[in-house]
DNA sequence: CAGTGAGCGAGCTTCCGCTTGACTT
């Protein structure tokens, strides 16, 4: 068979007549060692021709026709590829085996104009000779079915993104977006922090108690928790009178076997989620982190949606667990996706030697590889198994119970490795081992404890918390879960923040002896780290596409697409027809909406100013979220004030807004210059003289400051400025400390000093010599 | 970086999914 001899290395006239095409040219490299230097693989980078950038790029009239095009940046990718089939006796086309790849593939053999007779489309999922080899003898031809359920993928996220956008442009302002992806994902966020800013929260009492006995001369204490939640602080006095006079016994131990299964192999979105919860890292962060172990030959392909496991890999997983723990501890899985949309076109994420328990590249790279090195193993060991230990302590004479439990781990198995983490918070310390108590024996209290607790409302999205809520939606890819974050944070919609949370006092009840004390103390709350968090303009936008749009912003929108895409793919349904449904649906209602809307400024009347009389409103003005004092016209000028950042303009107040105005104050005279304070973007702060200075956020209000304490934040950030002057020359050139080290400054630029010389024994000379041969340290551009 | 809040209007912005650089700090 040709085929065969085509790609035994052993045959010299094989060269350059077999070329393989692959997406990634990491993977090439790998192909190519397997198969020996005589075999020509190549990559295309992905996709190789797309719909014009700026271009609609589909004719509507005909039938939407896409207009394809080799974008700039892969025109020298494409001229090589025809310069490398040219010569070629077969042309290898095995692009992943999904639906973009079958579309790659077509593109392929479209542009590079390959001739049907010597073109082949193959698939492998694993990269090994062997799975190679099998591919090379299952050719097939181009699934024209799937690329046409690709086509109508690529020209229904077009049409829905390049007519939207621009109602955003008109409606709310310039350069905003749109699209089936970003819009839901902006929209989930939005409805989160509505449920978040509208909580009401309940409270009630936790009871805790911690009871003691003695046995054989030791001492043993036992903390449990009453079963119930008590509503008041009535129903908890009661309760605690009644504890004062009874005694508790333990009513029912009961032990029972349970046992924990390992997670599964990480994908995409499940790496990002663990490498969050466990190193803190963002999504775009372990991505790229991702990228370089791939690249360095250390991990498989990082982008992807399945839990699968070569045959390869489940043999020597199972051979490493043996080695390290022993027999027992191994169980081969075999994971099958479950979320929506999965198109499982490669092997989870997983390292490609399992026997290397590390590899040697950066400090972040090395605890993301231990991270899925971990992870892949322990997806292969045996289930723990525990013993759960619940202890039932009744008060004497009362219906009420308080419980503890204990758990023993009888066989750890896959524990020896990982450690499972969740996103839910777990305060509570782990449940451990329980005191030598019998069923039936009398205790003593110690403390009987009622603490006030309040209910919460669901926590804000982390990054890798929204990526795991689209992808239960079967909302976007592997590929764009970390784009698409960016592109919603870019247009402003939402942003990466802290909380500082705040304080709340908090009642607590405790018996002690025959003595009920009751005290109050503070408890913080609603702290949040690096969560998302939608902007004013996101909300506005949200509630337009809401609005107007429902049916495409609304959940369920892609899952209902994909079933058709699914039908396009089968052949039973025809892509055009598909698209000419959907758009004739669509199209007359953005038009509807260009005719019929107003701007959107998402206006709130907040009420009235009491010294104008006049109305106080809130919206999004030219330059962003404002305050509004009056309406203009006759003659009258309405006064503004920004939003601070953070504020939002759903729950601000009267008195908030109105306490905008109050700022900037000029508070007193100082060295024959103003005194001004002022919020600006980095917070609040004193200007005096053309100089600013900040103002400490945690013991200063700028709205009460004095002109004393003003002067002494002036006077302090001068001393500090003083110490940092390491030399000050004549000519205004100096050389100063700062946070990376010591450098010069001259003319409002700086300078690095250079290798080999010491910043305290610089010279005038020196540094003039510096400045002139080197380069100023290129301060941070805005924009990137 | 520390403000802005008149009005006109030319020319621009934008989607999702495949893939890596080639650039900075």
């Amino acid at each position: 068979m040709p085929v065969i001899n085509a790609v035994d290395p052993k045959n010299r006239m094989a060269e350059k007549e077999n070329i393989i095409i692959v997406e990634s040219p990491a993977k090439a490299k790998t192909i190519e060692r397997i198969l020996g230097k005589d075999f020509k693989v190549k990559s295309s980078f992905g996709h190789i021709r797309d719909l014009s950038k700026k271009k609609l790029g589909i004719h509507i009239e005909k039938n939407f026709e896409p207009d394809y095009i080799v974008p700039e940046e892969k025109k020298k990718v494409v001229s090589e590829l025809k310069k490398a089939v040219s010569d070629a006796k077969t042309v290898w086309l095995a692009s992943d085996e999904d639906r973009e790849g079958e579309a790659i593939a077509w593109h392929l053999s479209e542009v590079l104009k390959l001739d049907p007779e010597k073109t082949k489309r193959i698939v492998f999922h694993e990269i090994t000779q062997q799975a190679i080899l099998r591919a090379v003898e299952q050719p097939r031809e181009i699934n024209i079915s799937l690329v046409n359920a690709q086509q109508a993928r690529r020209v229904l996220d077009r049409l829905v993104g390049f007519e939207l956008s621009p109602v955003l442009w008109k409606k709310v302002k310039p350069a905003l977006s749109a699209g089936r992806v970003q819009s839901v994902a902006v929209r989930l966020l939005v409805e989160r922090e509505r449920e978040i800013l509208f909580f009401k929260p309940d409270t009630y009492f936790r009871v805790t108690a911690i009871f003691y006995f003695d046995r054989d001369n030791e001492k043993y204490s036992l903390k449990a928790e009453l079963s119930r939640r008590m509503k008041t602080k009535k129903e908890v006095t009661e309760f605690l009178n009644f504890c004062m006079k009874t005694g508790f016994f333990v009513e029912n131990l009961a032990t029972k076997p349970v046992k924990r299964t390992p997670p599964p192999p990480f994908t995409t979105s499940t790496l990002q989620q663990e490498a969050n919860r466990k190193l803190g890292y963002g999504v775009s962060y372990t991505m790229s982190l991702a990228q370089r172990l791939y690249e360095a030959g250390h991990i498989t392909y990082m982008r992807t949606d399945s839990v699968n496991l070569s045959e390869l890999a489940l043999n020597t997983a199972r051979t490493q667990i043996k080695n390290m723990f022993g027999d027992a501890y191994t169980k081969t899985r075999k994971y099958r996706t479950k979320s929506k949309g999965a198109q499982e076109a490669h092997e989870a994420i997983r390292p490609t030697y399992l026997n290397k328990d590390t590899v040697s590249a950066s400090k972040a790279e090395k605890k993301l590889y231990e991270l899925i090195w971990k992870r892949t193993l322990a997806s292969q060991m045996e289930d723990a198994r525990l013993e759960k230990t619940t202890v039932t302590i009744t008060p004497k004479g009362s219906p009420e119970t308080f419980t503890a439990s204990g758990e023993i781990i009888v066989f750890d198995g896959f524990l020896k490795l990982y450690q499972a983490s969740s996103d839910e918070d777990t305060t509570e310390a782990a449940p451990g081992f329980l005191p030598p108590v019998e069923k039936g024996q009398e205790l003593l209290y110690k403390e009987i404890r009622a603490t006030e607790r309040f209910t919460q409302p669901p926590p804000r999205y982390s990054e890798a918390a929204l990526v795991k809520r689209m992808e239960e939606l079967g909302i976007g890819r592997p590929s764009t879960y970390a784009p698409t974050i960016s592109t919603i944070q870019q247009r402003g919609y939402v942003a990466r923040e802290d909380r500082p949370g705040e304080l709340r006092n908090i009642a607590e009840l405790i018996l002690k002896g025959t003595r009920i004390d009751e005290k109050s103390k503070t408890e913080s709350f609603g702290k949040e780290r690096g969560k998302l968090i939608p902007t004013n303009i996101g909300i506005v936008v949200n509630d337009f596409l809401v609005k107007h749009f429902e049916d495409i912003i609304n959940y369920n929108f892609t899952a209902t697409v994909e079933k058709q895409f699914d039908e396009i793919a089968q052949g039973t349904l025809n892509w055009t027809e598909m698209i000419r449904r959907f758009y004739t649906g669509f199209h007359p209602k953005v038009e509807e909406t260009i005719r019929d809307t107003d701007k959107q400024t998402g206006e709130r009347i907040l009420g009235k100013d009491p010294e104008s009389g006049e109305e106080v409103i809130v919206k999004i003005g030219r330059y962003g979220p404002v305050v509004q004092i009056g309406r203009p016209g006759n003659d009258k000028k309405p006064r503004y004030a920004s939003l601070r950042t953070g504020q939002l303009m759903e729950t601000l107040s009267l008195e908030e807004a109105l306490a905008l105005f109050r700022l900037p104050r000029n508070i007193g005279e100082f060295e024959g210059h103003e005194i001004i304070v002022a919020i600006g973007r980095y917070g609040p702060y004193v200007r005096h003289n053309g100089k600013f200075y900040s103002i400490p956020v945690n013991t200063d209000d700028p709205y009460t400051l004095t002109l004393e304490r003003a002067l002494e934040i002036i006077v302090e950030k001068r001393e500090a400025e003083k110490k940092k002057i390491i030399h000050a020359f004549d000519d205004g050139i100096k050389v100063l400390q700062g946070r990376w080290g010591p450098y010069i400054t001259f003319e409002k630029k700086n300078y690095k000093i250079p290798k080999g010389l010491k910043a305290e024994t610089l010279t005038c000379e020196e540094c003039k010599k510096i400045i002139k041969e080197n380069p100023p340290t290129s301060r941070k551009t805005k924009k990137s």
